[in-house]
DNA sequence: GACAGGACTGAACAGCTGTTCAGTCACCGA
DNA sequence: TCGGTGACTGAACAGCTGTTCAGTCCTGTC
């Protein structure tokens, strides 16, 4: 079927346009198979489109490539935003609970985040901050204890959520579902875990301490 | 430079054979750039080798991959078998640790989860079974908590080790080292945190108690 | 000393890659 | 009515992809 121009009053609904199409096909395309394993002409196909096209409006795939970090990146933004107004549900858990409508974008911001760029790093560097932030006032709420370093925690527990998530197709095999590809009503192996690791913790009080203070010291000197 | 056939006597040193050099070359390379990243004539080069030899050896590139996952698995086994002789170092984080020498086949171990395969899906129920035995020793010497589900917390525990691996650009930029980049003398950064987040724990104890108690009895019915 | 077999090569190939080009169509302001 | 502009296309291209082919060289066996 070829494409109908855009016209005034034409036969089927004007949709989003072929720009944006372009976009949302790519996000879906990259986060499924990675920037590498996409062609322009699979996005191409993917938004009904010729390839050119696609060249027309980004340049080049890098071009394409860039747009759809800032789309993403935008879209991330506008869910922080929404969640703010929502309501008072922290933790980097809640956080990805929360991102369960726009779970394409998160899986292509997890395909970013390997390949790296600039747009990326910058999200990256805002969500650590936002981490920071929500992590503090939990803190007041006291739903999660204070840490010796609020910002490494952040990190790690950042890198430790996307990276799970990544290996989703693993969790999947092994815990039997993923938030990634399941509805929240599966979530429950996941999220049980979860809780058991963060609240719990995983090593004895006492086991570790020598080990970690040697540490300590040594980075303070 | 030519290829020095293989001789009795000649010149330079015999070496690794050619078979051999392919295949650190293929690991090396896929564990930087991925498997899409990287083409035949890539490897090749690497090694010293014409394309046609890689061929002629592993029948296709995707051959090429089978056998290297393979290599890698291997390696994996032998490094197990030698931290058992060692002593008594359990956890993960002392597993990943172990591996340093080893860096290499953990980045390809990294990427092939990624991409999947029959190979990777196997060593990775090895390395989930590992884990739970090790836990359960540790355990015993108490230097790890028991968990309401060993199996599934020695997933989630891996996957979250392996996932943060994968982003050791971003941990990098983060934290300013990444055990996967860096010598282990610059490993403290990330080192105090896991044991921040592992001994500590993150939640409150009380805080989120009633919604795991929530998806525990959903999970029971 | 003939010969099979295998490691190894350069040259060549078909297919796919991102991109270019020339041209068509619809819209819009003068 | 004209001409400019921009969305959009099929055809074509150069470059790279994995792979094939024919042939060279070495090694071991009878």
């Amino acid at each position: 079927m070829a494409y109908q121009y855009g016209g005034t009053g034409n036969t089927s609904p004007p949709e989003r346009d072929a720009k944006q199409r372009i976009i949302d096909a790519a996000i879906e395309l990259y986060s499924d198979h990675g920037f590498n394993g996409v062609t322009i002409k699979d996005v191409a196909a993917g938004a009904n489109v010729s390839a050119p096209l696609v060249i027309h409006h980004f340049g080049s795939k890098a071009g394409l490539r860039k747009i759809c970090d800032k789309y993403a990146a935008q879209r991330v933004y506008e869910s922080k935003a929404r969640a703010i107004e929502m309501g008072k549900q922290f933790t980097p858990e809640q956080m990805l609970l929360h991102s369960a409508k726009n779970r394409p974008i998160l899986r292509y911001l997890v395909q970013a985040l390997i390949a790296g760029g600039e747009e990326v790093d910058a999200l990256m560097d805002q969500l650590v901050d936002d981490a920071v932030q929500y992590t503090a006032e939990a803190i007041d709420q006291e739903l999660i204890k204070p840490s010796p370093d609020e910002r490494r925690r952040a990190v790690m527990l950042l890198l430790q959520g996307f990276g799970s998530m990544m290996l989703h197709r693993q969790m999947k095999r092994l815990l039997g579902s993923s938030p990634m590809t399941d509805p929240p009503a599966e979530w429950g192996p996941y999220l049980t875990t979860i809780f058991d690791i963060y609240t719990n913790g995983v090593f004895e009080p006492e086991a570790y301490r020598g080990l970690y203070e040697g540490l300590a010291a040594q980075e303070d000197s």
